[in-house]
DNA sequence: ATAAAACCGGACTAATATAGTCGTATTTAA
DNA sequence: TTAAATACGACTATATTAGTCCGGTTTTAT
């Protein structure tokens, strides 16, 4: 029901590795034979964190990626929306207009969502050099 | 990524109906046409809450279903067990014979799963009741 | 120039998990 | 004895996740 995703568990594989690297620059390809990630979804999932300035990459025949930020100053939440889409826990029993379709005596979402927020607050308090 | 089934919400909807009902039984028909949940499906969520003993029922022409336990008193860790299958986040990177493929450089798994006892801890805590 | 790397996006397939259906047996009040 | 209910396992359908493939462009050390 409620698990991580492979994709999040390679992008903290690959952080703790781009981190023990220090200076030097890391191929996706090091990180996919060590560890038999596939290398094109590990490519994109590096290429997400690119954009998120979590990583740095220098293209070219030596190219690679470096850590752009230092891993306890992000917290895992923004990990976690940047790899999957979107965090909702609840999905409330909806239309296609969004309207309830339990009406009035729904009051199931709100409760529940007080259980996402508590979830998201772990998330955030967590960095990820805590699973490094 | 991370959130709660169907088959959770279908449970809350029907325990806090049949908890409304009082002494009187309540038919899996009742709930299924009143909040639009498919019937079968129903049936089986409260036949597994009827194994846990949260439901109590009785078989026959009048039959139907009643609270077995008082709802303050059941945490929602364990109706997330019983609805899902297993209440794991992290499953980690293992061969079938349950070997670590990442050898002895895996860390990964062993802070997530302090993420998840922080989650279940959380679902240890709330009560049915509280969602009803 | 060439090779090897990141970068880009999308379409596609495969695997897994969730949601829902079906058929049939058992129970029981009327 | 019949109708309406629970009980239960096998099955199908849908959605999500994981992974592949294509067809490139750009960058840069050698």
């Amino acid at each position: 029901m409620v698990k991580f995703s492979k994709k999040l568990e390679y992008a903290l594989i690959s952080l703790r590795h781009i981190s023990n690297a220090g200076d030097e620059v890391t191929r996706v390809r090091d990180i996919s034979e060590k560890y038999s990630i596939p290398h094109d979804l590990l490519a994109k999932i590096l290429q997400k964190l690119k954009k998120e300035n979590i990583l740095a990459s220098s293209q070219g025949i030596n190219g690679g990626y470096t850590l752009s930020r230092k891993l306890d100053e992000i917290p895992l939440s923004e990990l976690v929306s940047v790899i999957e889409n979107g965090t909702s826990i609840v999905e409330c029993m909806h239309d296609e207009d969004n309207n309830c379709l339990i009406n009035d005596s729904c009051t199931i979402k709100d409760p529940l969502s007080k259980i996402q927020n508590e979830f998201e607050n772990i998330l955030k308090t967590k960095m990820i050099s805590d699973f490094v």
